[in-house]
This record gives structure tokens, C-alpha cells and sequence, in this order.
DNA sequence: ATGCTCACAATCCTATAGGATATGTCGCGA
DNA sequence: TCGCGACATATCCTATAGGATTGTGAGCAT
């Protein structure tokens, strides 16, 4: 779940069968309003339908997934363009205090890996990556921000807004990467100069700047697939 | 889920072991650190290990509870006391923007409901009620702000800091009743008279206020029981 | 007496089969 | 054309069995 996890931790199956279905919804291989059919997957993925239910009903409390009783489990939709103005209005929110907090004095110690581990993450990935790689460095970096606040409560608020999962969900414009790296950076050596001030700024002008590039390519993805309505939607087998 | 929820939704046996699990963390009935067997718990609720086990899922994707790979679910710890301190910080990032937006313009439709339902919420319970009603009731009312604020992305982010839920673990401060109930019709009122300042104004002072009443109860409650450390968390057979 | 190794029991995880119930569709009659 | 009832599908739940892993306790050597 962390970016900063470094222990090998066991994998059960339904860890899994976890990881794999929300990477389907991530890069739209299961569309909005898809249907999941339990043993469907199951058979597909070769496993039995314990620890495919044990998936669902992670993916449908995360907010991925939505569940009816005797139906089955349906896609979600994706974010509304109101919903995307909002979520970039609570990432204000949070993001440019955390930045802030991880600022501000810490115990010296590890500062050294830290910063070290940060300035790594703030790199994006150059030519050859996959659209996912890139939002997945960018969810890395935003992550390790939230760590190093301090709060863990906050770091859990800033993950379960699953803010890099909608907009990839919508669409990447490619050709941004450069530009996020240089916000990237620049957040970075506010951090780990000690500057709050600064850091909590750079925050907000990168969120602000980031909210601007995605803005236009969700609107496209709005526009261009307004809801097929497709009667029968069909099961994944 | 949702406070305001009025449709007679089917309920499944692992909703119920759903409900029934969390209830129990909530009211300490499950302290931190004990341990749930699985076939312990199917064999009590006389279900089948299916609805268990998705119903321990979902609670451990809601941070209630953590799985060990092979050694089973137990009970996460109250948090600690800066997490407590973070909480409100969060919060008070939060729930006064909500508060404001919920005053702003809205579609002038059904205010007259709305107003209603929202001064019921701010009522608190009377005598003879328990700690949990009165938990239970001040949740909804913050519940109801954020729905109001009609940004579902920004309600859903505070549901899911899940502040009532670890306030009551660690204790309630019964006297302080009354205060609260003022300092809800406070928030009601702006919000019904369309005052956005005097609403988020409102919001914060009763954050401010929550805070230092339930810290009392909070400090108490973590030094009267400093983790017994029993080497044998008995199963909840 | 202390520390280490091995075996046992408990528990979790997985797999599979089958019954009960609800949904959705199709066809029939008014 | 519209409403009603039966069928097929799919899901949820149950039950059971076997493989795998953890942790405990006894036994032996030092």
C-alpha cells in the first residue's frame, strides 16, 4: 500500500487477486458499469472464489467497486467533472500542509536516506514508460510527501483520496511529464532545505498547475465516451 | 453507510457479521490488540466462514483491524496522542470548508426539508440515553454538514477519517451534552440563514471545543489502561 | 539451569460441490 | 399492447476436506 514498504511481506492469493482487479479498474481494462461475475474471475484467474470474494469486498470499501445484494458487483463510475474540481479543492487542502509539516523540524537523524529517497522520488519516468509508470511515480512521490509530515493520520487521508487512481482512471497527458518533474524537484528542495514556507507553496502552485493539465484531458475522456449505455453489460468472464 | 441513507437496502449475513464486528471494536467490547479466529467467530455468529471473512476484510481495508498473513485478524490499538492531535488537525482542515459550503447558495428547492432534518441532527439525545446514542447522533450530524456541503468527494474524505469511531473507543465525556447540542445549533443555524463565515466560524469553534473536551477523556483513558500487555491475547472463540 | 532442536497441535488458507434464493427474460393470455 | 407467471441464470451461503504455516511444549545437550 506504501510506496515506502521495504519488507517482503507474504502475499496471499487474495492479496493477489487484490492488486490485479484494481489494476484492470486503473487502466480501464474493466470500463465503468462492467459487471464482475465472482466465479467468472475466478475461473480466469485460476484460483477459487474465497479469496476472489475477499478482493471485491476490498475493492467495493475502497469505493472502486459497488456491490448489490443478490446482483453482484458493478464498476463504479468515474469522477464527474464537479467531483474532479472537488478533489483537486480537498488535495489543497491537505497536500500543501503535509508539505509543510515534512518541512519542519524532524529528528535529524535519517535525514541524510530521506532526502536522499525523496529526491529519487520526485524523478519521473524518462522516454519508453508506460502512461502507468508515470502515474504511479507520481502517486510515489506524493505518498512519500505525506509520509515524511509526520501525521500518520494525515498520510491516510492524502491515500484514501485515491487521487492519482481517478485521474488515471481519465486520461494522462504525456507530455506533461517534464514539467511535473521540475514541480516535483522543486517541492523536494524546499523539503529538504527545511523551508516550510516555501515547501507549502510549491505544493499548492504544483497542485494547481497539475489540476490545469489534467483538467483538459478529462474533459476529453467525458466527452468523447458519454456513457455508451450498453443495455447488457458484459460479464467479464 | 451514509446517515441519511432511507432505502430499505437487502442486508446480507456478511453485512450483518459487518455491522456486528464493528459495533464490537466501537464499543470496546474488542479491545486493541485481541485476537478474531475465524471459525471462533462463524461458530458464534452460526454463520459459515464466507460472510466472515468478507466482512473481516472490509473492516481491515477500513484500518480497524490488521491481517498477518498467517496468523490471523486482531484489533488495531487506539490511537495515540498525537495521532489524536492530527485527527482534529485534519478535521479542522475539513469540516469548516464543509460547513461554509453547505451555507453557500444551493438549489433552493428543498431547503425547507433540509433544514429541518439538519435541526433534528443537531439535537443531541436526552437523559436515559446511552454513550453510544449520543456518539452515534453527533455523528450524524457532522455526517449531514458534509452531505450538505454537496460535494460528495469532500464527504466522503471526512467520513473516512472515521473521527467518531476513535473518539468513542477511547472514551466519552457524558457531561458535555448539552454544549455540544448548543454548539450544533449554532452550526445549524448559520448554515439554515445562509451565513458561510459564521458557519465554518461556528464549525471551528466546536472542533476547537470537541477537542479539548474529549482530550481529557482521551488522555485519561490511555493512562488508566497503558497496554496490559497480555502475552496471550485470548481468541474471541 | 539454560539454550537449542524437533515434533505436535492449532489455525489459517485454499479448493470444491451443492442447495436455497432472487433477478431477469421469455412467452402466454387478456 | 399490456400485465402476469414460469423458466433459466447467477449469486449467495453452507459444508467439508486437505495443504501450509505458525507457535507451543517436550526432550536433549551443554
Amino acid at each position: 500500500m506504501t510506496a515506502t514498504s521495504a519488507t517482503p511481506e507474504k502475499r496471499t492469493l487474495a492479496d493477489e487477486a487484490y492488486t490485479e482487479l484494481k489494476s484492470r479498474v486503473i487502466r480501464s481494462e474493466l470500463v465503468p458499469g462492467a459487471k464482475l461475475s465472482i466465479d467468472g474471475l475466478a475461473k480466469q484467474l485460476a484460483f477459487s472464489q474465497t479469496p476472489i470474494r475477499e478482493a471485491l469486498a476490498r475493492l467495493e470499501s475502497e469505493g472502486l467497486l459497488a456491490r448489490r445484494p443478490l446482483s453482484g458487483y458493478t464498476v463504479e463510475p468515474l469522477l464527474s467533472a464537479a467531483e474532479f474540481e472537488d478533489l483537486f479543492e480537498i488535495r489543497m487542502m491537505l497536500e500543501p500542509r503535509a508539505a509543510r509539516r515534512a518541512a519542519e523540524a524532524r529528528p535529524a537523524g535519517l535525514v541524510a536516506a530521506e532526502a536522499e529517497a525523496l529526491k529519487i522520488a520526485a524523478r519521473t519516468p524518462g522516454t519508453g514508460a508506460d502512461k502507468l509508470d508515470f502515474t504511479e511515480a507520481d502517486a510515489r512521490f506524493h505518498d512519500s510527501v505525506a509520509e515524511l509530515s509526520g501525521s500518520a493520520q494525515l498520510a491516510k487521508a492524502i491515500r484514501r483520496l485515491d487521487a492519482h487512481l481517478h485521474l488515471h482512471r481519465a486520461y494522462i497527458e504525456p507530455e506533461s511529464i517534464e514539467e511535473t518533474e521540475v514541480e516535483h524537484l522543486a517541492i523536494a528542495d524546499a523539503i529538504i532545505a527545511k523551508q516550510p514556507l516555501a515547501a507549502e507553496e510549491a505544493m499548492c502552485r504544483h497542485l494547481e498547475r497539475s489540476q490545469i493539465r489534467h483538467r483538459a484531458a478529462f474533459e476529453a475522456a467525458r466527452t468523447t465516451e458519454p456513457a455508451p449505455k450498453p443495455k447488457r453489460a458484459k460479464a467479464t468472464r
